[in-house]
DNA sequence: GGACCCTGCTTAAACGTTTAATCAGGATAG
DNA sequence: CTATCCTGATTAAACGTTTAAGCAGGGTCC
């Protein structure tokens, strides 16, 4: 009938001390006016029968659950673990869980999944949105991650910074001709890295732009990409804007005899887990999820607090504004100068700290 | 104060007909005796005041939450958001929300991690167990995804039958000498595979098992795992049991210059993100997590339905035993008949369905 | 025509907390 | 000596459900 309690509720313990249930709701908050004394016995009384809280009592009462929920535009997303692992801590450590809700790319599910968590209560919630969605107001905090550019209450990685860096990377090895993949024009987060490329590339260099989806739409999906005539062509780079893309690039180049990173350069963004063990490990960008997780659950929790006794209609607005978190490149063996006849002595070891 | 609550509770239906809350109750649930047409009234007018139960007080009163825990051994793991987005959904389907939490592989992690979200009332959980580990009782009904070697209530595909399939289809194709790839001995799951492939391979095939783990503890993390020297050596196809180790090998042995197909195989298991994408890409085994995650979910909910009345003890055991799910081939272009000199003529798109 | 059952509803308690209001008593102030 | 304040506790209500128990009235059975 009910979950398998230990039992002991805070009546047990106020029985057991001969006091008030009310005086040991307060002598372990902390919150009224009770003898230390008195406080010392109650602790130790709890924790002699083993005492949990209940929750869910304790919702009931505050109107609070301390459960953050996660929208995610698309589980299957390969960048999903690590804002998961990230947001699930960050949000363990300010004493809250976490209740998932995939939109599966959808749209329509996406506002669907919110309603979801708002009917089992959650005190905010933190929604990475689907491509070229604008998150509507809801009915309680809400951290965004995506890119700067999009309007909202939104912390991210600085996506166009993180571009510039690579771009400055590859114009520093000598390269001249380069082509930027990513898969669709819709997202923000693609189109704010394309710009820092551009950008840290600078004006000396030859810049095309490769969006697989639009290839895609031609020659069918997982179709090649016709990166062996761009080599032919003169491009000694390629920079995709997803390691997923690198990844495709780096398999579909080597597969027809032009070596990687002698002869072009391959680079990716996101550090996903295969980045560091494919041959030649993944030139890459990093985003420091931690960072970005922290300043999410901090901004949802400083909201929530706030929310004591404000109208509903100010609610849901995040107050830190926008964060944006820098990126940080990760240099390995798929980038070099290009048409280097020096082999790249033999390929050492990465270090392979995928847990940052 | 209070979550965004639409205000509109029982009592304010029940007023607003001139019944009373229990009478509400019961004609949204079905449960005690109303007449039809007071029932139908009830629904009119909770229609009309957007009336929204409140799970919180439901779950004090019941003590069933309707929300089931996730634990994962790593979040980080690739294969994670398949089962995430399973459980997900089939949870969802069920009408239970899905709390997550991470071991971060830490053994200890773990059942600090199974406490949290007992604290928080869980129904039931669902666990992908840290390699290697047995999971104690815990006091609610648990549903362990593993493999169905692993003892306990376990749910899963059928590696071992999995990789017999992988193994026929190798056998079949005219390969005599293959090196099987995995990353620890420690995984039950890796084994079973394992197993599997050397049973379907059959006694005339010469197999050697590399694991990966024990090359890097020699080697360093991302080391060369010195493929092409094993191709030398008569292997000609690898046959790994994971995706990631597959591509790990795929990209050694291309960027040593050999072909992929034409000359060696290379397979895995799991049916990543980047398997379709990668060139050529990747032949696999897919395992049919909607309908693991389904029975997992479903044994979970009928255990918790049958812990009505049973004593604590009792709990903890989901009825179902064992179920084993059959895995799937997916061919792919990564594997062929070895020294073959046929081109495989152009590779053709995969059907890229990666969505199930 | 009385005993009995069935229907449709109500009353009240319970789940385990939090918290506002109250209260007894001692100390302090005037 | 009384008015006031502070301290350390208690009482009671509240959060929004579910559910066991009760009850009034009409029908049925013999």
């Amino acid at each position: 009938m009910k979950t398998v309690r230990t039992g002991s509720n805070m009546s047990a313990i106020a029985a057991a001390l001969g006091v008030s249930a009310a005086t040991v709701s307060n002598a372990l908050s902390g919150k009224g006016r009770v003898s230390p004394e008195l406080v010392e016995k109650v602790r130790a009384k709890a924790a002699e029968l083993g005492y949990v809280p209940s929750l869910t009592a304790r919702a009931l009462r505050t109107g609070r659950t301390g459960v953050l929920g996660l929208v995610l535009p698309d589980i299957a997303n390969p960048l999903f673990p690590q804002i998961a692992q990230a947001i699930e801590n960050a949000a363990a450590n300010a004493g809250f869980g976490v209740l998932i809700a995939d939109s599966r790319g959808d749209i329509g599910q996406q506002t669907e999944a919110i309603n979801r968590l708002l009917e089992r209560g959650v005190d905010g919630m933190v929604i990475v949105p689907r491509r070229g969605t604008r998150i509507a107001d809801v009915g309680c905090p809400v951290a965004v991650i995506d890119t700067p550019s999009t309007p909202g209450n939104t912390v991210s990685a600085d996506h166009w910074d993180g571009g510039a860096q690579m771009g400055r990377h590859l114009a520093a090895l000598g390269h001249r001709k380069v082509l930027l993949i990513g898969t669709g024009s819709s997202s923000n987060v693609q189109n704010d890295r394309i710009g820092g490329l551009k950008a840290g590339l600078g004006a000396d260099v030859e810049c095309e732009t490769l969006w697989i989806e639009k290839v895609e739409a031609l020659s069918g999906k997982g179709c090649p990409l016709g990166l062996a005539a761009k080599a032919k062509a003169g491009f000694t780079a390629f920079a995709a804007v997803s390691d997923l893309s690198a990844l495709r690039a780096l398999t579909e180049l080597q597969r027809a005899g032009i070596r990687v990173p002698e002869k072009v350069s391959v680079t990716g963004f996101d550090d996903l887990v295969w980045s560091p063990v494919v041959t030649p490990a993944l030139t890459t960008m990093r985003m420091d999820m931690a960072k970005i997780a922290d300043l999410a659950v901090a901004a949802l929790t400083g909201a929530i607090e706030a929310a004591g006794g404000i109208e509903p209609g100010m609610a849901g607005k995040v107050a830190s504004g926008r964060d944006r978190v820098p990126m940080q490149l990760v240099v390995r063996q798929s980038s070099g100068v290009p048409n280097s006849h020096a082999q790249t002595s033999t390929i050492k070891p990465t270090a392979g700290e995928l847990t940052r």
